[in-house]
DNA sequence: TTGTGTTTTATTGCCTCC
DNA sequence: GGAGGCAATAAAACACAA
Protein backbone atom coordinates (compact mmCIF):
# COMPACT_ATOMS: atom_id res chain seq x y z
CA UNK A 1 0.00 0.00 0.00
CA UNK A 2 2.47 2.65 1.45
CA UNK A 3 5.17 0.92 -1.24
CA UNK A 4 2.34 1.60 -4.67
CA UNK A 5 1.70 5.34 -3.14
CA UNK A 6 5.48 6.10 -2.90
CA UNK A 7 6.05 4.50 -6.26
CA UNK A 8 2.92 6.41 -7.53
CA UNK A 9 4.33 9.33 -5.64
CA UNK A 10 7.46 9.29 -6.83
CA UNK A 11 6.24 9.18 -10.31
CA UNK A 12 4.53 11.92 -10.19
CA UNK A 13 7.55 14.04 -8.75
CA UNK A 14 9.33 12.99 -11.72
CA UNK A 15 6.41 14.22 -14.22
CA UNK A 16 5.87 17.35 -11.68
CA UNK A 17 9.63 18.04 -11.71
CA UNK A 18 9.75 17.85 -16.04
CA UNK A 19 7.36 21.02 -15.42
CA UNK A 20 8.63 22.60 -12.87
CA UNK A 21 10.00 25.69 -14.73
CA UNK A 22 13.07 26.06 -12.11
CA UNK A 23 14.03 22.51 -10.65
CA UNK A 24 15.95 22.73 -7.05
CA UNK A 25 19.29 20.80 -7.15
CA UNK A 26 19.09 18.25 -5.03
CA UNK A 27 21.50 17.68 -2.15
CA UNK A 28 23.91 15.93 -3.75
CA UNK A 29 24.35 17.94 -6.94
CA UNK A 30 24.19 21.19 -4.76
CA UNK A 31 27.20 19.44 -2.91
CA UNK A 32 29.18 18.29 -5.85
CA UNK A 33 29.18 21.35 -6.63
CA UNK A 34 29.97 23.48 -3.66
CA UNK A 35 32.76 21.00 -3.51
CA UNK A 36 34.01 21.78 -6.87
CA UNK A 37 33.05 25.37 -6.63
CA UNK A 38 35.36 25.05 -3.29
CA UNK A 39 38.03 23.51 -5.79
CA UNK A 40 37.59 25.73 -8.44
CA UNK A 41 35.71 28.59 -8.95
CA UNK A 42 36.50 28.70 -12.42
CA UNK A 43 36.25 25.27 -14.09
CA UNK A 44 37.07 24.68 -17.63
CA UNK A 45 34.58 23.74 -20.07
CA UNK A 46 35.71 20.02 -19.49
CA UNK A 47 35.25 20.18 -15.88
CA UNK A 48 32.08 21.59 -16.01
CA UNK A 49 31.33 18.99 -18.57
CA UNK A 50 32.27 16.39 -16.75
CA UNK A 51 31.06 17.66 -13.40
CA UNK A 52 27.51 18.37 -15.74
CA UNK A 53 27.72 14.58 -16.17
CA UNK A 54 28.60 13.40 -12.71
CA UNK A 55 25.93 15.15 -10.87
CA UNK A 56 23.23 14.80 -14.16
CA UNK A 57 23.14 18.52 -15.08
CA UNK A 58 23.61 20.24 -17.82
CA UNK A 59 26.54 22.25 -18.56
CA UNK A 60 24.50 25.12 -19.00
CA UNK A 61 22.97 24.45 -15.42
CA UNK A 62 26.74 24.14 -14.37
CA UNK A 63 27.94 26.95 -15.57
CA UNK A 64 24.84 29.20 -14.73
CA UNK A 65 25.33 27.87 -11.19
CA UNK A 66 29.02 28.71 -10.66
CA UNK A 67 27.86 31.54 -12.27
CA UNK A 68 25.36 32.44 -9.32
CA UNK A 69 27.67 31.07 -6.89
CA UNK A 70 30.06 33.73 -7.40
CA UNK A 71 28.04 36.56 -7.82
CA UNK A 72 26.72 35.17 -4.10
CA UNK A 73 30.06 35.14 -2.76
CA UNK A 74 30.79 38.83 -4.04
CA UNK A 75 27.50 39.82 -2.64
CA UNK A 76 27.53 38.28 0.31
CA UNK A 77 31.62 39.56 0.43
CA UNK A 78 30.36 42.81 -0.34
CA UNK A 79 27.95 42.67 1.92
CA UNK A 80 30.30 41.89 4.53
CA UNK A 81 32.47 44.99 3.97
CA UNK A 82 29.54 47.31 3.46
CA UNK A 83 28.42 46.18 7.17
CA UNK A 84 32.11 46.37 8.24
CA UNK A 85 32.13 49.68 6.19
CA UNK A 86 29.34 50.98 8.96
CA UNK A 87 31.17 48.79 11.67
CA UNK A 88 34.40 51.01 11.19
CA UNK A 89 32.39 54.59 10.63
CA UNK A 90 30.65 53.97 13.68
CA UNK A 91 33.41 53.19 15.44
CA UNK A 92 35.48 56.31 13.92
CA UNK A 93 38.01 53.56 12.77
CA UNK A 94 39.17 53.48 9.17
CA UNK A 95 38.73 50.15 7.49
CA UNK A 96 41.51 48.49 6.95
CA UNK A 97 42.57 48.17 3.43
CA UNK A 98 44.25 45.10 3.76
CA UNK A 99 41.47 43.07 5.25
CA UNK A 100 40.68 41.88 2.06
CA UNK A 101 37.36 43.71 1.85
CA UNK A 102 35.96 44.44 -1.59
CA UNK A 103 37.85 41.88 -3.27
CA UNK A 104 35.84 39.23 -4.98
CA UNK A 105 35.72 35.52 -4.76
CA UNK A 106 34.60 35.44 -8.07
CA UNK A 107 37.75 37.16 -8.81
CA UNK A 108 35.96 39.14 -11.66
CA UNK A 109 39.23 41.79 -13.15
CA UNK A 110 37.17 43.62 -14.63
CA UNK A 111 35.75 45.13 -11.73
CA UNK A 112 39.24 45.57 -10.13
CA UNK A 113 38.70 44.09 -6.94
CA UNK A 114 41.70 41.75 -6.88
CA UNK A 115 44.40 44.10 -6.13
CA UNK A 116 46.86 40.91 -5.33
CA UNK A 117 45.70 38.33 -7.28
CA UNK A 118 44.24 37.08 -10.64
CA UNK A 119 41.42 35.19 -9.99
CA UNK A 120 42.67 32.48 -12.58
CA UNK A 121 45.06 32.39 -10.39
CA UNK A 122 43.13 32.08 -7.49
CA UNK A 123 41.52 29.66 -9.19
CA UNK A 124 44.33 27.53 -10.02
CA UNK A 125 45.81 27.54 -7.01
CA UNK A 126 42.95 27.22 -5.04
CA UNK A 127 44.37 23.44 -3.94
CA UNK A 128 47.78 24.53 -3.91
CA UNK A 129 47.85 26.33 -0.32
CA UNK A 130 48.91 29.54 -1.71
CA UNK A 131 44.78 30.31 -3.52
CA UNK A 132 43.28 31.94 -0.65
CA UNK A 133 41.80 34.66 -2.24
CA UNK A 134 40.05 37.90 -0.52
CA UNK A 135 37.11 36.43 -0.59
CA UNK A 136 38.37 33.45 0.51
CA UNK A 137 39.52 34.96 3.31
CA UNK A 138 36.74 36.82 3.75
CA UNK A 139 34.26 33.98 3.11
CA UNK A 140 35.45 31.57 5.26
CA UNK A 141 32.25 30.37 5.42
CA UNK A 142 31.92 29.31 1.45
CA UNK A 143 35.49 29.11 1.32
CA UNK A 144 36.36 26.86 4.52
CA UNK A 145 37.11 24.26 1.93
CA UNK A 146 39.40 26.22 -0.18
CA UNK A 147 41.01 27.70 2.73
CA UNK A 148 41.59 24.32 4.26
CA UNK A 149 42.87 22.85 1.24
CA UNK A 150 44.81 25.68 0.74
CA UNK A 151 46.02 25.74 4.03
CA UNK A 152 44.96 29.16 4.85
CA UNK A 153 41.80 28.06 6.89
CA UNK A 154 39.91 30.21 8.24
CA UNK A 155 39.72 29.91 12.21
CA UNK A 156 36.24 29.70 13.36
CA UNK A 157 33.45 30.76 10.79
CA UNK A 158 32.64 32.17 7.80
CA UNK A 159 33.03 34.91 9.39
CA UNK A 160 36.27 36.11 7.02
CA UNK A 161 39.98 36.31 8.57
CA UNK A 162 39.63 39.83 7.93
CA UNK A 163 36.85 39.78 10.15
CA UNK A 164 39.39 37.72 11.86
CA UNK A 165 41.61 40.86 11.38
CA UNK A 166 39.44 42.79 12.96
CA UNK A 167 38.89 40.72 15.79
CA UNK A 168 42.37 40.94 16.70
CA UNK A 169 44.03 42.80 19.12
CA UNK A 170 46.91 44.74 18.51
CA UNK A 171 49.61 42.81 17.68
CA UNK A 172 48.10 39.11 17.48
CA UNK A 173 47.70 38.96 14.17
CA UNK A 174 45.59 35.77 13.28
CA UNK A 175 47.56 34.67 10.53
CA UNK A 176 50.25 34.49 13.17
CA UNK A 177 48.64 31.86 14.57
CA UNK A 178 47.01 30.31 11.92
CA UNK A 179 49.51 29.06 10.15
CA UNK A 180 50.32 26.85 13.11
CA UNK A 181 47.94 24.60 12.13
CA UNK A 182 49.84 23.87 9.05
CA UNK A 183 52.94 24.07 11.01
CA UNK A 184 55.50 21.66 9.82
CA UNK A 185 57.23 19.31 12.29
CA UNK A 186 59.67 22.17 12.92
CA UNK A 187 57.44 25.06 13.37
CA UNK A 188 57.66 26.64 9.90
CA UNK A 189 55.17 27.78 8.20
CA UNK A 190 54.32 26.13 4.96
CA UNK A 191 55.49 28.38 2.09
CA UNK A 192 53.23 30.94 1.21
CA UNK A 193 52.74 32.80 -2.15
CA UNK A 194 54.69 35.83 -2.03
CA UNK A 195 51.61 37.88 -2.95
CA UNK A 196 49.29 35.83 -0.98
CA UNK A 197 52.07 35.96 2.14
CA UNK A 198 51.98 40.10 1.38
CA UNK A 199 49.07 40.59 1.41
CA UNK A 200 47.61 38.13 4.26
CA UNK A 201 50.34 37.66 6.30
CA UNK A 202 50.40 41.77 7.09
CA UNK A 203 50.80 42.46 10.60
CA UNK A 204 48.05 44.80 12.06
CA UNK A 205 47.97 48.01 10.42
CA UNK A 206 45.53 50.67 9.49
CA UNK A 207 42.52 49.58 11.09
CA UNK A 208 43.53 46.59 12.94
CA UNK A 209 45.95 49.15 15.11
CA UNK A 210 43.14 51.31 16.37
CA UNK A 211 41.26 48.32 16.65
CA UNK A 212 43.56 46.30 18.46
CA UNK A 213 43.70 49.42 20.83
CA UNK A 214 40.17 50.10 20.91
CA UNK A 215 39.79 46.47 21.97
CA UNK A 216 42.60 46.63 24.27
CA UNK A 217 40.70 47.91 26.89
CA UNK A 218 38.03 45.51 26.77
CA UNK A 219 40.77 42.65 26.46
CA UNK A 220 42.78 44.37 30.20
CA UNK A 221 39.24 43.79 30.82
CA UNK A 222 39.68 40.27 31.00
CA UNK A 223 42.89 39.80 31.48
CA UNK A 224 41.90 41.59 34.91
CA UNK A 225 39.44 39.14 35.61
CA UNK A 226 41.01 36.03 34.44
CA UNK A 227 44.51 36.59 35.91
CA UNK A 228 45.27 34.06 33.76
CA UNK A 229 49.04 33.77 32.43
CA UNK A 230 48.61 33.57 28.69
CA UNK A 231 51.07 31.55 26.67
CA UNK A 232 53.08 34.33 24.54
CA UNK A 233 53.03 31.42 21.27
CA UNK A 234 50.55 29.67 22.60
CA UNK A 235 48.49 26.80 20.92
CA UNK A 236 46.74 27.42 17.61
CA UNK A 237 43.47 26.65 17.30
CA UNK A 238 42.40 22.85 16.63
CA UNK A 239 46.27 22.18 16.60
CA UNK A 240 47.76 19.35 18.47
CA UNK A 241 47.94 21.30 21.88
CA UNK A 242 50.90 20.97 23.67
CA UNK A 243 49.61 20.55 27.52
CA UNK A 244 49.82 24.06 28.87
CA UNK A 245 52.76 24.49 31.76
CA UNK A 246 51.53 23.67 34.90
CA UNK A 247 50.34 26.72 36.44
CA UNK A 248 50.11 28.18 32.98
CA UNK A 249 46.41 29.50 33.82
CA UNK A 250 47.04 30.53 37.59
CA UNK A 251 47.92 34.14 38.11
CA UNK A 252 51.69 34.37 38.18
CA UNK A 253 51.84 37.48 36.75
CA UNK A 254 52.09 40.21 38.90
CA UNK A 255 50.56 42.75 36.06
CA UNK A 256 48.02 40.22 34.24
CA UNK A 257 46.96 42.97 31.91
CA UNK A 258 50.22 43.80 30.32
CA UNK A 259 51.53 39.79 30.66
CA UNK A 260 50.79 37.66 26.72
CA UNK A 261 47.91 36.98 25.42
CA UNK A 262 48.30 34.48 23.63
CA UNK A 263 44.99 32.58 23.12
CA UNK A 264 41.73 33.68 21.67
CA UNK A 265 40.73 36.55 23.39
CA UNK A 266 37.05 35.56 25.32
CA UNK A 267 36.16 38.58 25.05
CA UNK A 268 36.08 39.74 21.44
CA UNK A 269 32.65 38.04 20.93
CA UNK A 270 30.86 40.25 22.27
CA UNK A 271 33.03 43.18 21.74
CA UNK A 272 30.79 46.25 21.38
CA UNK A 273 32.62 47.44 18.20
CA UNK A 274 31.78 43.96 16.60
CA UNK A 275 28.00 43.91 17.47
CA UNK A 276 27.41 45.97 15.24
CA UNK A 277 28.58 44.39 12.29
CA UNK A 278 25.52 42.25 10.79
CA UNK A 279 25.61 39.09 10.29
CA UNK A 280 26.43 36.91 7.45
CA UNK A 281 23.21 37.02 5.39
CA UNK A 282 22.09 33.36 5.92
CA UNK A 283 25.63 32.73 4.23
CA UNK A 284 25.20 29.08 4.85
CA UNK A 285 21.98 28.07 2.32
CA UNK A 286 19.41 25.22 2.72
CA UNK A 287 21.89 23.17 0.99
CA UNK A 288 24.16 23.28 3.89
CA UNK A 289 22.02 21.37 5.89
CA UNK A 290 22.24 18.76 3.69
CA UNK A 291 25.72 18.51 4.20
CA UNK A 292 25.35 17.93 8.03
CA UNK A 293 22.09 15.86 6.86
CA UNK A 294 24.36 13.81 4.88
CA UNK A 295 26.81 13.36 7.03
CA UNK A 296 25.15 12.39 10.16
CA UNK A 297 22.05 11.78 10.08
CA UNK A 298 19.98 9.15 9.89
CA UNK A 299 21.99 6.40 7.88
CA UNK A 300 19.36 6.10 5.08
CA UNK A 301 19.91 9.59 4.27
CA UNK A 302 22.65 8.42 1.97
CA UNK A 303 20.46 6.09 -0.31
CA UNK A 304 18.16 8.95 -0.51
CA UNK A 305 20.21 11.06 -1.87
CA UNK A 306 22.05 9.24 -4.62
CA UNK A 307 18.60 8.03 -5.26
CA UNK A 308 17.30 11.62 -6.05
CA UNK A 309 20.27 12.49 -7.64
CA UNK A 310 18.39 11.96 -10.84
CA UNK A 311 15.31 12.00 -9.77
CA UNK A 312 13.97 11.47 -6.72
CA UNK A 313 10.64 10.89 -4.91
CA UNK A 314 8.22 12.49 -2.60
CA UNK A 315 9.27 10.05 -0.11
CA UNK A 316 12.55 11.30 -0.57
CA UNK A 317 11.26 15.08 -1.02
CA UNK A 318 9.63 14.64 2.25
CA UNK A 319 13.04 13.36 4.02
CA UNK A 320 14.40 15.96 2.75
CA UNK A 321 12.42 18.29 4.04
CA UNK A 322 12.48 16.69 7.26
CA UNK A 323 15.38 16.20 7.69
CA UNK A 324 16.54 20.11 6.45
CA UNK A 325 14.17 20.97 9.66
CA UNK A 326 15.90 18.94 11.83
CA UNK A 327 19.39 19.29 10.50
CA UNK A 328 18.87 23.13 10.11
CA UNK A 329 18.68 22.69 13.91
CA UNK A 330 21.29 20.47 14.66
CA UNK A 331 23.86 21.87 12.83
CA UNK A 332 23.57 24.89 14.69
CA UNK A 333 25.35 23.06 17.40
CA UNK A 334 28.17 21.76 15.19
CA UNK A 335 31.62 23.65 15.72
CA UNK A 336 34.34 23.98 12.69
CA UNK A 337 36.85 24.71 14.84
CA UNK A 338 37.17 22.10 16.62
CA UNK A 339 38.55 20.08 14.00
CA UNK A 340 42.11 18.91 15.63
CA UNK A 341 41.95 16.72 12.41
CA UNK A 342 42.62 19.85 10.23
CA UNK A 343 45.40 20.72 11.40
CA UNK A 344 47.49 20.39 8.77
CA UNK A 345 47.01 21.51 5.46
CA UNK A 346 47.98 17.70 4.44
CA UNK A 347 45.57 16.33 6.04
CA UNK A 348 43.29 19.05 4.91
CA UNK A 349 43.54 18.03 1.48
CA UNK A 350 43.80 14.60 1.70
CA UNK A 351 40.62 14.94 3.50
CA UNK A 352 39.62 16.05 0.38
CA UNK A 353 36.30 17.76 1.99
CA UNK A 354 36.36 19.90 4.37
CA UNK A 355 33.68 22.15 3.19
CA UNK A 356 31.47 20.40 4.92
CA UNK A 357 32.55 20.75 7.96
CA UNK A 358 33.33 24.00 7.18
CA UNK A 359 29.69 24.82 6.76
CA UNK A 360 28.80 23.05 9.33
CA UNK A 361 30.78 25.46 10.89
CA UNK A 362 29.00 28.28 9.57
CA UNK A 363 25.70 27.35 10.76
CA UNK A 364 27.37 26.67 13.98
CA UNK A 365 28.02 30.47 14.38
CA UNK A 366 24.84 31.50 12.81
CA UNK A 367 23.43 30.26 16.05
CA UNK A 368 24.59 33.14 17.24
CA UNK A 369 21.82 34.47 19.04
CA UNK A 370 20.89 38.02 19.77
CA UNK A 371 21.67 37.55 23.24
CA UNK A 372 25.65 36.68 22.36
CA UNK A 373 26.63 34.73 25.47
CA UNK A 374 23.93 32.70 25.23
CA UNK A 375 24.11 31.40 21.55
CA UNK A 376 28.01 31.73 21.97
CA UNK A 377 27.38 28.97 24.97
CA UNK A 378 25.25 26.68 23.43
CA UNK A 379 27.45 27.02 20.12
CA UNK A 380 30.97 26.64 21.98
CA UNK A 381 30.45 23.98 24.25
CA UNK A 382 27.57 22.11 24.37
CA UNK A 383 28.73 20.40 21.46
CA UNK A 384 32.02 19.26 21.87
CA UNK A 385 32.18 15.91 21.64
CA UNK A 386 29.88 16.00 18.59
CA UNK A 387 32.13 18.15 17.30
CA UNK A 388 34.35 15.62 16.55
CA UNK A 389 32.50 12.52 15.32
CA UNK A 390 29.69 14.29 13.46
CA UNK A 391 31.87 17.09 11.34
CA UNK A 392 34.98 14.88 10.70
CA UNK A 393 32.33 12.15 9.62
CA UNK A 394 31.01 15.26 7.45
CA UNK A 395 34.62 15.86 6.69
CA UNK A 396 35.66 13.09 5.55
CA UNK A 397 33.02 12.61 3.14
CA UNK A 398 33.24 12.83 -0.55
CA UNK A 399 30.45 14.83 -1.15
CA UNK A 400 30.01 13.75 -4.98
CA UNK A 401 27.17 11.06 -5.11
CA UNK A 402 29.09 8.44 -5.24
CA UNK A 403 31.23 9.20 -2.16
CA UNK A 404 28.39 9.28 0.22
CA UNK A 405 28.47 5.73 1.14
CA UNK A 406 31.78 5.94 3.06
CA UNK A 407 30.35 8.80 4.98
CA UNK A 408 29.20 7.48 8.18
CA UNK A 409 31.85 4.55 8.45
CA UNK A 410 34.97 6.31 8.36
CA UNK A 411 34.91 9.54 10.67
CA UNK A 412 36.46 8.10 13.60
CA UNK A 413 38.76 6.42 11.54
CA UNK A 414 40.04 9.52 10.30
CA UNK A 415 39.55 11.36 12.97
CA UNK A 416 42.40 8.72 14.54
CA UNK A 417 44.22 8.99 11.81
CA UNK A 418 44.75 13.03 12.28
CA UNK A 419 47.19 12.35 15.50
CA UNK A 420 45.92 15.58 16.55
CA UNK A 421 42.50 14.67 17.75
CA UNK A 422 43.13 11.79 19.45
CA UNK A 423 45.54 14.26 20.79
CA UNK A 424 42.66 16.09 21.92
CA UNK A 425 41.15 14.36 25.36
CA UNK A 426 38.05 15.16 26.30
CA UNK A 427 39.69 15.84 29.14
CA UNK A 428 41.91 18.30 28.20
CA UNK A 429 40.04 21.42 29.34
CA UNK A 430 42.12 23.85 28.45
CA UNK A 431 42.79 22.77 25.41
CA UNK A 432 39.01 22.75 24.76
CA UNK A 433 38.52 26.33 26.30
CA UNK A 434 41.15 27.54 23.69
CA UNK A 435 39.43 25.97 21.12
CA UNK A 436 35.92 27.96 22.63
CA UNK A 437 37.17 30.76 22.94
CA UNK A 438 38.90 31.01 19.09
CA UNK A 439 35.74 29.65 17.84
CA UNK A 440 33.83 32.69 19.48
CA UNK A 441 36.06 34.74 18.62
CA UNK A 442 33.84 34.42 14.75
CA UNK A 443 30.66 34.05 16.02
CA UNK A 444 29.63 38.09 17.27
CA UNK A 445 30.69 38.88 13.63
CA UNK A 446 27.93 36.86 12.13
CA UNK A 447 25.92 37.38 14.86
CA UNK A 448 25.83 41.12 14.87
CA UNK A 449 25.51 40.52 10.48
CA UNK A 450 22.74 38.32 10.86
CA UNK A 451 21.35 40.52 12.87
CA UNK A 452 21.60 43.56 10.90
CA UNK A 453 20.52 41.44 7.96
CA UNK A 454 17.70 39.33 9.39
CA UNK A 455 16.70 40.95 12.63
CA UNK A 456 15.31 38.98 15.39
CA UNK A 457 13.44 36.63 13.48
CA UNK A 458 16.62 35.26 12.61
CA UNK A 459 18.37 35.26 15.72
CA UNK A 460 15.27 33.36 17.67
CA UNK A 461 15.27 31.34 14.68
CA UNK A 462 18.85 30.63 15.34
CA UNK A 463 18.05 29.99 19.04
CA UNK A 464 15.07 27.97 18.72
CA UNK A 465 17.36 25.52 16.35
CA UNK A 466 19.66 25.48 18.80
CA UNK A 467 17.31 24.18 20.79
CA UNK A 468 16.03 21.75 18.67
CA UNK A 469 19.75 20.21 18.05
CA UNK A 470 18.16 16.61 17.75
CA UNK A 471 22.00 14.83 17.80
CA UNK A 472 22.13 16.26 20.84
CA UNK A 473 21.20 13.55 24.25
CA UNK A 474 17.72 14.13 25.09
CA UNK A 475 19.25 15.43 28.88
CA UNK A 476 21.27 17.92 26.84
CA UNK A 477 17.73 18.85 24.96
CA UNK A 478 16.13 19.46 27.76
CA UNK A 479 19.07 21.16 29.79
CA UNK A 480 18.88 23.48 26.90
CA UNK A 481 14.78 24.24 26.24
CA UNK A 482 15.48 25.22 29.99
CA UNK A 483 18.04 27.56 29.07
CA UNK A 484 20.36 25.98 30.71
CA UNK A 485 24.05 27.19 30.26
CA UNK A 486 25.27 25.03 27.40
CA UNK A 487 28.27 24.93 28.80
CA UNK A 488 26.79 22.41 31.58
CA UNK A 489 25.57 20.56 28.69
CA UNK A 490 28.91 19.70 27.45
CA UNK A 491 29.91 19.02 30.67
CA UNK A 492 27.39 16.30 30.90
CA UNK A 493 28.27 14.68 28.02
CA UNK A 494 32.46 15.33 28.07
CA UNK A 495 34.04 16.80 31.09
CA UNK A 496 34.66 14.09 33.76
CA UNK A 497 32.75 15.39 36.70
CA UNK A 498 36.15 16.62 38.39
CA UNK A 499 36.49 18.73 36.16
CA UNK A 500 33.42 20.76 35.38
CA UNK A 501 33.84 23.12 38.20
CA UNK A 502 36.93 23.60 37.01
CA UNK A 503 36.01 24.51 33.66
CA UNK A 504 32.53 26.17 34.07
CA UNK A 505 34.96 28.61 36.19
CA UNK A 506 37.35 29.22 33.15
CA UNK A 507 34.16 29.57 30.95
CA UNK A 508 32.25 31.71 33.07
CA UNK A 509 34.91 33.96 33.07
CA UNK A 510 36.18 33.88 29.71
CA UNK A 511 32.63 34.69 28.87
CA UNK A 512 32.40 37.77 29.77
CA UNK A 513 31.12 40.45 27.16
CA UNK A 514 33.89 42.32 26.03
CA UNK A 515 32.53 45.25 27.37
CA UNK A 516 33.12 43.95 30.61
CA UNK A 517 30.88 46.69 32.24
CA UNK A 518 29.83 45.10 35.67
CA UNK A 519 26.48 45.11 34.53
CA UNK A 520 26.98 43.89 30.87
CA UNK A 521 28.74 41.12 33.36
CA UNK A 522 25.21 40.56 35.31
CA UNK A 523 23.39 40.14 32.61
CA UNK A 524 25.50 37.46 30.72
CA UNK A 525 25.11 35.71 33.93
CA UNK A 526 21.94 36.87 33.86
CA UNK A 527 21.46 35.31 30.74
CA UNK A 528 22.59 32.04 31.52
CA UNK A 529 20.19 31.39 34.28
C1' DT B 1 -3.03 28.29 7.00
C1' DT B 2 -1.38 32.32 5.19
C1' DG B 3 1.49 36.24 4.39
C1' DT B 4 6.07 37.77 4.18
C1' DG B 5 10.83 37.56 3.61
C1' DT B 6 14.82 34.95 1.95
C1' DT B 7 17.27 31.93 -1.03
C1' DT B 8 17.98 29.61 -5.22
C1' DT B 9 17.49 29.00 -10.07
C1' DA B 10 16.90 30.58 -14.72
C1' DT B 11 17.09 34.04 -18.20
C1' DT B 12 18.80 37.93 -20.59
C1' DG B 13 21.84 41.60 -21.83
C1' DC B 14 26.18 43.65 -21.72
C1' DC B 15 31.18 43.60 -21.34
C1' DT B 16 35.87 41.85 -21.92
C1' DC B 17 39.16 38.94 -23.94
C1' DC B 18 41.03 36.12 -27.53
C1' DG C 1 32.47 37.21 -33.59
C1' DG C 2 32.40 33.73 -30.12
C1' DA C 3 33.20 32.38 -25.47
C1' DG C 4 33.06 33.29 -20.89
C1' DG C 5 31.83 36.12 -17.19
C1' DC C 6 29.10 39.54 -14.50
C1' DA C 7 24.94 41.97 -13.34
C1' DA C 8 20.10 42.58 -13.20
C1' DT C 9 15.80 40.62 -13.04
C1' DA C 10 11.98 37.41 -12.42
C1' DA C 11 10.09 33.60 -10.45
C1' DA C 12 9.96 29.36 -7.88
C1' DA C 13 11.02 27.17 -3.61
C1' DC C 14 11.52 27.57 0.96
C1' DA C 15 11.41 29.19 5.97
C1' DC C 16 9.07 31.23 9.42
C1' DA C 17 6.06 34.11 12.20
C1' DA C 18 1.38 35.30 13.20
Amino acid sequence: MEESSEMHSEENKVSAEKNKKRKLKTPAQVAGLEKFYNEHKYPTEEMKSELAEELGLTEKQVSGWFCHRRLKDKRLLKDEALANGRQDRSSGVIQDRGSGLGQDSCGSSKHGDYKYMDPKEVESQGLHNNGFTAADMAYGHRNHYTENASGMEDTSSESSSYLQDRLFPQGQDPYDMEPSRYLTPNRALPPLNPKSATNMRHKPSGYLKVKGEIENAAITAVKKQLGRNYLEDGPLLSVEFDLPPPGAFDCQNADPVHEPYGVANPALPNSPEISPVKRQPSLSSRYDSYYTKFSSQDPHMEGVDFGSLHGGSDFQDKQDKKARQSIKQRQTFYGANHFPGRNSSLDLYEDDVGEASAYNSTKNHRIGTVHGVEGMRSDSTSNYGDHYEENFAVKQTDMLPHGYDNNHHINLKNVQRSGNVKSMPLSSVRNSQISVDTEERGLPIRMAKEEMFKGNRKAKKQHRDADGAMMLPKEIMDAKRTKVDPLQQYHLKQAPVGEMDQRKNQRSVGEMPSSFSEDETADTSTSLD
